[in-house]
DNA sequence: AATTAATGTGTAAAATTTACGCATTGATAT
DNA sequence: ATATCAATGCGTAAATTTTACACATTAATT
């Protein structure tokens, strides 16, 4: 069965529109971010953000969850749009506009599985990208600085600790995010001062020092403050 | 002479792409936003943002610029993208994608002149917003959310004000922004203490009072700051 | 029971933010 | 010409926040 071609017609030109998306992930130590290898053309072969066409009856929003699905297995993921670019060259085949999400999660609650257009799917280091297809690199870089722009006064990383976790894992995130060292001291004190965080009664088990507790988001807190206008500046 | 319909064909569904611009204008007291009456239909009479469908050519930027230009006769404006909208019920013709643009000028420095398509321009208060046609004033509340956050760090308000401004000008500014009184010698203190500003030499001239120094965006110490990575917190 | 390697808490100094008081200046009214 | 008015420009003390840093505690391991 053979389908029609050039089934959708427009009084005007129409770009097509696609969702790239940039996941960050934790692994405890450093920030990754999740690559795919292409195996069609164009840019066969070489690595890439996951994306893909917008359908029409979908939203952006759950265009993005349905790339993550799709192609790399993952849901459940807090996801937030970065931005949109649409230089004209920008894909060799037409004019595509990409509208692009990020998300962090941590790199052990997925197991990536190579969706049917791709070759591999891997995390890779921040800091060490290979070229990537399109204008890839330039969505990530973007990326990367928007997360650490905004993780100085959003508590993104709670998003992605989902469950439960430590403060010491905590901050190891915001290191990793910001690429520096943080004070443990201080930063404990500061983020238990803005009261968003909820102690739990357990404790880390089988680590070879003293056991860390665990804590949680309190969102119910967190939606208190924002309401009442509080800027949270968190590092 | 008679258009072929429906000239545009594809192999997958393609949505449109328009880009709206929410224009803040700063009048000395107030913060005004920039809208236009629709001529035609949908939402024909109704008051809207102003926007234009992308051309197959030229980038999301230009065509932003263009919107400006064609209808509201402002350009060299900073514009910067705010966010892009894609619910697909959001125009009732067909699915319609719209990334929105922000940008903020002196009300003084333009003379709105209506284009083709549209009824009336005008500066509106944004205490004082009219309906909206489309999913306009979800873009609007956006844009006023992202330029409060914004003031806070970023010198938006020296983009706007091109040329010359005096202190207690900008301070005013920062008022009708953030939408709460500042103090004078504070204010003062801290603008100054960032060494992005430079005084001339030139006073205000026939004001009933003492006048005050004009200063100008200084963007190159701006830019250099911004290489070394220091985040300036501007209130 | 001692060792190791991290967690958890407190405090003083430094820096920043906040709250105000008063002198100055340019036009206008007397 | 002089006094008045209204806003600009500058300084300082108190309060708050940030930074720097030391020591006791605890869970596994030897």
């Amino acid at each position: 069965m053979k389908k029609a071609k050039y089934k959708y017609q427009y009084q005007y030109p129409h770009p097509a529109v696609t969702v790239d998306c940039i996941i960050f992930g934790f692994d405890g130590q450093n920030l990754k971010v999740m690559l795919i290898q292409r195996k069609s053309e164009p840019f066969s072969k070489m690595w890439a953000l996951p994306g893909a066409f917008v359908d029409e009856t979908e939203s952006l929003d759950s265009c993005a969850e349905r790339v993550l699905m799709k192609e790399c297995n993952i849901s459940g993921v807090y996801l937030e749009q970065l931005f949109t670019f649409g230089n004209p060259s920008r894909d060799p085949r037409e004019r595509v506009i990409s509208v692009a999400y990020m998300g962090l999660v941590k790199t052990a609650d997925f197991e990536l599985i190579a969706g049917n257009d791709e070759l591999q799917i891997e995390w890779r280091d921040v800091e060490e990208i290979p070229d990537l297809a399109f204008d890839h690199q330039q969505i990530l870089q973007t990326a990367i600085d928007r997360i650490r722009g905004k993780i100085r006064y959003q508590p993104i990383g709670f998003e992605l600790m989902n469950a439960k976790f430590t403060l010491p894992q905590l901050q190891q995130l915001y290191e990793a995010i910001l690429g520096k060292l943080l004070d443990r001291r201080n930063f404990r004190k500061k983020l238990l001062s803005m009261q968003i965080l909820k102690q739990l009664p357990e404790k880390q088990q089988n680590v070879a020092h003293k056991a860390a507790f665990y804590y949680e988001f309190d969102r119910e807190r967190y939606e208190v403050l924002m309401k009442e206008g509080i800027y949270l500046e968190l590092v």
